[in-house]
DNA sequence: TTGACTTGGAGAGTACTACTCCCCAATATG
DNA sequence: CATATTGGGGAGTAGTACTCTCCAAGTCAA
């Protein structure tokens, strides 16, 4: 496969391909001659891989390096992988302002049972955005961050279960499952605030509390399709 | 209050102040004359509501103007105020590349006796993404999906609980605290993920399914400092 | 063989975003 | 009255993710 070719399996225009290649995001092709290079099905797993998590998960060209560097090099450690993928998508963290805060939120973490490392910048992350979030008039209580923590602890369940067994394929699946699940977190709240408020709006009522995982049907009952705006 | 005093206040630039008046983000001040205007407490709450949504949102310029369009404007109804900060939050959807799918989704949908308005984008949006999430090698099932949706409606429950009663108060807050929430949420999880797997390398084994929303103490323990990345 | 086309490599240019800087005349302020 | 500050507005900057242009070397079809 040629560079026009993987071009067109990927819908990626040449010119991006090479500039994926010239930030390292992108493995150089086998050089047949010091002008063709041959392309193969791992680079196109790549290029998708690459636009997956920069266009869906919004990460940065930065972001994505490091988590193609992490999916790349051998497993450190289990616990490591997930640092990688949580610092991947969110930059450092700026130095937190509120010590005592940051003792609250530790304190909290205790008192629910988590074991966190005690060094850990995500706890850091969590106090800012608490902080932030006051300071833009939503007050997040202890008691609500415990509902929302407890609904997480959910998300993990699912996440974990869902890792394939093999160790290098796991790596991979921690790692990218973790950003590309986010905005589908995401937008699962924003149809479940559409739920519980078409309640109280259309006919039948919402579904308060589902608790049965229901599996699809083989049926799909005639659906309008959804327009969707034509242009960004 | 003058300009300087509010950047005082608020910590931003004053360059940046006058930006954000010309973008129409801020209102002005009270002019009391043709050099000299007064600003007073709504800006200041302004400002930091501006670079919460910003800096800890995530939106951009046009999403936080639209986002306090709509915190400003009388509400319209209830449930166009959720479509207005889901909106906000990721732009306009692309249109939907596999009808197929999208049927899907409407049936899982209907399925777990969720109710959402048949011509809703983010439908197209979750399209979308658990398409992404394939192409990048990730398999989100439709059990899987169920489980973060289970998630999502006990999310949703606490987001609705800490709604404020009050009509004007009730808006800003949907709003706003949809996407101050989002992060935080982004941030438990990858905290759920250290603590399952710090159970699997630390000594105590993690806490699998807390069933408690633990209140904070009022005796914090010692807790070492985290230190935290210092330079972005 | 020849001539159109493609390739890798690399530099420069573009579009967008969120500021940041600078200048001005008209006031405030000491 | 001298100095400082203000609002207003245009222009400049830094960062990101491409996108374009050029080039000589190499490939392919006729």
């Amino acid at each position: 496969m040629r560079m026009s070719e993987l071009s067109a399996a990927t819908g990626a225009p040449v010119a991006t391909l090479k500039f994926y290649l010239r930030e390292g995001v992108l493995h150089p092709g086998e050089s047949l001659s010091r002008t063709q290079a041959r392309y193969d099905e791992s680079h196109v797993e790549r290029v998708r891989l690459i636009r997956a998590l920069m266009d869906t998960g919004g990460l940065s060209m930065a972001a994505t390096r490091s988590v193609l560097a992490a999916v790349d090099d051998p497993p450190p450690e289990r616990h490591e992988l997930l640092g990688v993928a949580a610092r991947a998508l969110t930059g450092d963290t700026a130095p937190v302002s509120d010590p005592e805060l940051t003792e609250r939120t530790w304190s909290w973490i205790h008192e629910r049972g988590w074991h966190i490392a005690p060094d850990e910048t995500l706890v850091a992350r969590l106090t800012n955005q608490v902080q932030a979030a006051r300071s833009a008039g939503i007050d997040v209580t202890w008691e609500r961050l415990g509902q929302y923590a407890d609904a997480m602890d959910r998300v993990a369940d699912a996440d974990i279960a869902s890792v394939p067994v093999d160790r290098g394929e796991a790596l991979r699946y921690v790692v990218v499952g973790t950003v590309m699940v986010d905005p589908v977190l995401q937008t699962l709240r924003r149809l479940a605030h559409q739920n519980r408020s078409a309640g109280s709006v259309g006919k039948g009522g919402p579904q308060p509390r589902p608790a049965a995982t229901a599996a699809v049907s083989s049926s799909p009952d005639q659906r309008p399709e959804t327009p969707g705006q034509p242009a960004r």
